[in-house]
DNA sequence: ACGAAAAAGGACACCGGTGTCAAAACGAAA
DNA sequence: TTTCGTTTTGACACCGGTGTCCTTTTTCGT
């Protein structure tokens, strides 16, 4: 019987059952160098004292743990409890567990924070989520310290091994595609930040279906933001002060968007009649906000199985594809031009 | 010298310092056992190898790991997210590490589930949020397992030690005393889910304030809703159908306020000039909707953090408080009636 | 300078698993 | 029945820390 009290070990199972300890880890570990009977009777007395391995002394022994690390820094808290809720999926029924990490892009001590983050956790891995996926120096550090790594992208950021993609780039095009379809020729585009890669794809996303099309794109049709919410009413705000006015806005993401819906109300333009707007990610805002948004979404969560699996079995991960399509979601601020 | 290839171990530290592994460990541990120069010694020999104690191993040998559970199923992304952050706040620099674990409140499977979890996981402790966190068999289940635990509520669900609250009723009795000072006479309620302690919570704070101005609440004032968005629009369809009809309403989260705006607007009422709306939660959504919409917030980062503090900590975290307050966040969504 | 008490440090077992390699059990052939 | 080659199983060391308890060193009073 296990000393009461406390869990029983494998030291237990082995008196009960008579065997040793090293058989029972055999069951355990489902070795194929056993007699059937032999696992039986093993499993018979694991399962009557409700044994489970400790799996910090099964790290220590195989000198690698089973937490996966997921380090994010997204301004989008639906996207990032997505990509968990993904992770789980992949997880859920292993011995892995998630072990979660906010991160702040903006101070300078973040790279050595994760240093002594990856050191004090021996991860077995991390996942990175964009933007700060698009980080080399992060992900040189992860191959430096050893840690397997897989970064979120929406571009080719790095060999497939380290890499769950989507396809921004042509999605945003698609979109363009979609607008001058209905008639619209002056399209506006709200950026995301300089620096950013998941910015530049939709960028140049959007300047190659205009030029495609044929269609000019002025200084005036292109204006800055940095993802938040506030950054895109102001650039909404600059895009709709010029004539010829836009009759259509692009915001590479859905936060922007609604900044653009707050400057075109303020300003007593009607969406979608007097202009349409698309926004980016297919967050909750989109189907929440008046009248709801036609916009980009992409399948986060089984990126982030696959993004997990591709970490914790790569072998049987090869089947499943790095590159996902996002898709267009059509709701209702998009209408033919004016 | 480690053998190189793998971290160095504290039996490198001990052979470099020519001191014993115990004296390393007592370093480590900040024993005050130790005579100052040996300690110097040992820290030099610490840095110049860049050792980090193995957690696996430390875990093993103290029979404790220090791994933190998160538990929830919350359908607001960006308080599981700030919670999320509120507990990194507490326990970023220490050796703790945050395990997240959506569960599905609607499983029948679901507490085995969660057993499952803790058997193999061995966690520290678990936190544990609302809804689910009004659970009390999980509550039970984490004694019966010896796993700590805090849960995070709107009501007293269980001990000050094992809790951490914000006081809802209160709360939505400021709002009705509010709107109620702003002539606000018929005031319609879209409840929570039955079942829920902080619907339960809203809901008779709600009851008990519009009792305390003298004021009637037709059953026709409140309509029942699920936290969800189109709960909040069809409820809020409800309560517009009747009249005469309510001057405002108050929705017992933001999701639900965002759908009676959109039921709002599809009957063509204006708000807030025919129709004051207060949520609750201070959820994103509250600040990106047209008009940007009044709402109570509560301090969810401060929250988790002394729930996290609690659970880690419990001797300092004696000083902090265990409820919180909510506050009135004012925007545009209210106004005087008619 | 000496002895006793207090402080500092070390030897060794242990936490609960796994790897290695040798021993035991088994089965088929002689 | 014995022998030999496979399977199965077990003994023992090891992973990298910590607890216990004993030895050595230091400190201090006389």
């Amino acid at each position: 019987m296990a000393k009461s009290g406390s869990a029983p070990t494998i030291n237990d199972v082995a008196r009960v059952a008579g065997v040793s300890k090293k058989t029972v880890s055999r069951v355990i570990n489902r070795s194929p160098l056993l007699r059937e009977a032999t696992r039986a009777k093993v499993e018979k007395v694991i399962a009557e004292l409700g044994y489970t391995p400790n799996p910090q002394a099964r790290a220590l022994a195989l000198r690698r743990n089973f937490l996966i690390g997921l380090l994010h820094d997204n301004p989008n808290a639906q996207t990032v409890l997505n990509f968990q809720e993904g992770v789980l999926d992949a997880i859920r029924d292993t011995e892995f567990a998630l072990v979660v990490r906010p991160v702040d892009r903006h101070s300078p001590a973040m790279l050595d924070d994760i240093r002594n983050f990856l050191e004090q956790q021996r991860l077995y891995g991390v996942l990175i989520l964009p933007p700060i996926s698009e980080n080399d120096d992060l992900a040189a550090l992860c191959r430096e310290m050893g840690c397997g790594y897989v970064r979120m992208g929406s571009a080719a950021l790095d060999e497939a091994e380290h890499l769950v993609q989507s396809n921004d780039r042509e999605m945003v095009e698609g979109v363009v595609d979609y607008l001058v379809k209905l008639g619209h020729r002056r399209i506006g585009l709200i950026e995301g930040p300089s620096g950013f890669r998941s910015a530049f794809e939709r960028r140049e996303g959007f300047l190659a279906a205009m030029h495609r099309h044929g269609l000019e794109v002025p200084p005036a049709a292109l204006a800055q933001g940095n993802y938040r919410f506030d950054s895109g009413h102001r650039a909404a705000n600059e895009l709709l002060s010029a004539e010829p006015r836009v009759t259509a806005i692009f915001a590479s993401n859905d936060e922007m968007a609604a900044g653009a819906y707050h400057a075109a109300r303020e300003r007593g333009v009607e969406v979608p009649r007097q202009l349409s707007i698309v926004g980016f990610d297919d967050s909750p805002i989109a189907a929440h906000i008046w009248p709801p948004m036609t916009t980009v979404g992409w399948p986060i969560r089984e990126m982030a199985k696959a993004a997990a699996l591709k970490l914790v079995a790569p072998d049987s991960s090869e089947a499943l594809p790095s590159s996902f399509p996002a898709r267009l979601v059509t709701r209702n601020s998009v209408a033919e031009p004016g």
